[in-house]
DNA sequence: TCAGGGTAATGAGTTATGCTAACGAACATG
DNA sequence: CATGTTCGTTAGCATAACTCATTACCCTGA
């Protein structure tokens, strides 16, 4: 433990810190049910976004991001490979590893998930007022820059 | 489709929304992560937050909150009080249902876990200064009002 | 140069967690 | 009281994760 009253630093208090974490699992909860196609799975669909922020990657790459086992991943990517969301090819410089990126398929498919779900968060920010939607709006950058931190 | 242009009414603009389902995504995963009980599943800790906010309720009001089947909050339920996180007791009025209802020894548990959940995102937070953490404090509300609408 | 240890991906088998179908008990209604 | 409905449960199955073991490859040191 760094660091045992981490709230004092910026003048945060535990009643905003406890909302904020509730809020963002609740909401998260109901993001993930927007799914745009069900035949992928959760870890499928977090794969392929891992790819898309980061470029390519190689399986135990994805394996250490994704916290799951390289065995899993050597599936996942298999199956992401028959659905032609992903090219696996030949690592330059270790004949071990692979290269997994994305197809534009993949890249089309997630512009339509991200798509679906601000339409549903933003359906659902209708039952705010303006004041409220002032105050989301100046805090989402700095829920990205939180989002990004470490 | 109620509205295809839902960001308009209170000015709300895309880049905004596609910002905070993005961070909202991308911390809830992380939060997600940080489990104080590893022999709990997903589904189970969120069964017993469901009972915290509730109070009680039959196994088939859970399964409907939890947007899972019937038999499978049957096992769970069978699960949750195998570990003595969950008591059961016949219905008042209607002797085919069951009341659900948490033990204390799951109220502990809960709010240890939101203890070291809090402890992970405060200590997150650390990485923002005094103005970013005002808007996010500002949020905070909002966001939880976001959460529980619809 | 080649022998050994270390790392990457994968294969095989197990476990966990969800589902559907089918059932019995309890309610509700004609 | 007869019949249909609802609730919880049981049984059986599908999926997706895990662990353990194996193969291929890299790298270092004698």
């Amino acid at each position: 433990m760094l660091t045992n009253m981490p709230d004092l630093s910026h003048g945060a208090d535990a009643a905003a810190v406890n909302a904020l974490r509730s809020a963002i699992m609740r909401i998260g909860r109901r993001l993930k049910h927007q799914r745009v196609d069900e035949s992928l799975s959760p870890t499928e669909m977090s794969v392929l976004g891992t790819l898309a922020r980061c470029g390519s990657a190689t399986p135990g790459e994805l394996a250490r991001k994704e916290h799951v086992q390289p065995p899993s991943m050597t599936r996942i990517v298999a199956l992401l490979e028959a659905k032609g969301l992903v090219r696996l090819e030949p690592h330059p410089e270790d004949r071990r590893q692979k290269v997994v990126s994305q197809t534009e398929t993949a890249e089309a498919m997630l512009e339509e998930s991200r798509r679906k779900r601000n339409a549903w968060l933003a359906q659902l920010a209708e039952g705010l007022d303006a004041d409220e939607w002032e105050k989301l709006r100046a805090a989402a950058p700095v829920l990205e820059k939180l989002a990004h931190l470490q």
